[in-house]
DNA sequence: GCCCGTTATCGAAGCGCTTCGATATGTCAC
DNA sequence: GTGACATATCGAAGCGCTTCGATAACGGGC
């Protein structure tokens, strides 16, 4: 293995040269410059990991911890994971994956051996018991999701409360005056994750501002607890026309049950649902959707963790905008 | 920062004491251990994981590369890394999450700067442009999946020629006599992943052997593809009474093609899936499925990896026997 | 009662890097 | 020409741990 030594004596300057080199710290000439970086290509150098981690008490290696439960949508933690490592590599870090199962334990482990500089945890729940060791640990963190309570804490995630808001706003833009809210598992409101709460709230309020008629009616996930719920809407129902569906297990079985009923998507019922733009361009009809920013979230995460690690302030909250993208499910009332 | 020496001041030993009592590289009298361990406990302890690595040269980190190609499903991704995590956390190892876009160059960095001990990588192409890094690098590795020359390399996965055959056999032994392989879009096998041709081989192999009538039809991953490939089925050859689908995106769409057809499951027609337990429970009808067991795959290789690292010899290539989940969806010919 | 082999512990070296003075050289204002 | 000040480089210390002899204490065999 070749160490900085070599490539120090093979460029006819002092270990601290090469050091400084690689890092920037101070001011090298471009000529001894170039002739390291020369020597550094030509040997094939790579510095050690642990002795720079030592040495300079900085891993470049963060700590992500992606959550297991079921219920959460695998593809959109898929995402933040991919987005993540993408974004820190670009700081030249590296990612450590943490999964839930290890909880603060685990967190403390990758932070007092420091084996981490930072750490990014998902799927944040109201009341996380993660919260006090986060804000304890003398090493920055990210989370993405909002707690109860967030102080001292860095949260991003999307504009939940905005999202259920936007697709009312857009169904009232289209004429509807009825609509409903198709929401997650009863459980996922009861669990606090917030993020569904956040959504209904957001729904219930633009109803209300628009003098709309709306309502939020939780539903498991399978496709039979679709089909009833959509039976029993249309028939307790008659003028409804405007569905946001927030449960992405059976966005599918939703659409297949208008249509069973002989409702028409988008001439008779417009369908607006918030799940991965994959989902919604796939299904029949395309779906107009609001999608999580998967990409943006983790990559911002990153940003704003790097910002901490340099010392610098970065906001305590940050709520990215929802985005509606139109597509087929949605039309404006006849 | 607690360190060792003031762990072993507390305890009242030399830090080369209280480092052999964590490793057990040499014996430690009972009251000596005890005393050190409890020290550690009082003073919260963490051995700092660059100064070990750096002395030890092991990091206790291992890599895993996912990959992020589309057309590889998504939740067998997540379910193998949960399983590389959860499993490396059990030989007291860490996870590091490379992303297939890192290539080469991502492997290389890794493991040369010693971040990794060692190197998991997944979805592998009959001819992967990372196997000659891989046979080069110092360090073990274990590929997912089989490559076309897999000389000097270490591989696991599912026998999915095995699972070809098995899923013939189940339709065989229900007394079907002509049944089709309704399988991955034409770029899967395009790509010489492997697996895809696998199954096709498989079932072919099987066919024959028992006498059946079968063929093999790759398919696009939309519903519309779907749709038109049953009813060209159906219209070709009437006397069809089995279906295997392999090919993840399209189980729901070549389910109600069927049923859309006028043909029921199983009364009609006898379907088999391979694909993730899950998806299989939640069809309509429960669909008999073979699945790829993400778990034990991901355990396996971790534990395959271990046995490299401690210096043992392993078998170059494990296929893990299929295992057919039988459910509603085949029935025996009438 | 002496030698030998264990068992338990210590001390010191060293893993490969970063970083902090210190030094040497050059530049410029006056 | 001289002091003041950057600029470029070096040397050495030290990051926290593991590991390799070395040493001390202790039994047991004869």
């Amino acid at each position: 293995m070749v160490k900085i030594t070599d490539v120090a004596r093979h460029a006819g300057v002092s270990p601290s040269t090469v050091s400084y080199v690689l890092s920037g710290k101070r001011s090298i000439s471009a000529e001894t410059r170039g002739r390291v970086l020369e020597s550094i290509h030509e040997l094939g150098y790579r510095p050690h990991a642990g002795a720079r981690a030592l040495a300079s008490s900085r891993s470049n290696v963060l700590a992500l911890m992606i959550p297991l439960r079921s219920g959460i949508a695998v593809p959109v933690v898929m995402q933040f994971a991919v987005s993540v490592v993408t974004a820190a590599r670009r700081h030249d870090h590296d990612v450590l994956l943490l999964t839930q199962e290890e909880g603060e334990d685990g967190l403390r482990r990758v932070a007092d051996s420091a084996l981490v500089d930072a750490l990014i945890v998902m799927d944040v729940q109201m009341k996380d018991p993660r919260l006090p060791l986060l804000r304890s640990l003398d090493r920055p963190s990210v989370l993405i999701g909002f707690p109860a309570d967030a102080d001292d804490l860095t949260c991003i995630d999307l504009d939940f409360h905005a999202a259920g808001a936007v697709c009312v706003e857009h169904l009232a833009g289209l004429g509807h005056r009825e609509i409903a809210l198709v929401g997650s598992p009863p459980e996922v409101y009861a669990r606090q994750t917030g993020y569904a709460q956040r959504v209904a709230d957001g729904f219930a309020e633009a109803v209300a501002a628009h003098g709309l008629d709306g309502d939020v009616h939780p539903c498991e996930a399978t496709a039979d607890a679709a089909r009833e719920l959509v039976a029993r809407l249309l028939a307790e129902r008659p003028g409804l026309t405007g569905v946001l569906v927030h449960n992405e297990p059976i966005v599918g079985p939703v659409l297949r049950a208008l249509r069973a009923a002989g409702r028409r998507v988008p001439q008779d019922v417009s369908v607006v649902a918030m799940c991965p733009d994959e989902m919604a361009e796939h299904a029949e009809p395309p779906l107009s959707s609001v999608a999580i920013p998967a990409d943006e979230v983790g990559g911002r995460a990153v940003d704003l963790l790097m910002a901490k690690l340099d010392g610098g302030a970065v906001p305590a909250a940050t709520l990215l905008p929802p985005t509606l993208t139109r597509r087929a499910s949605s039309a404006a009332v006849r």
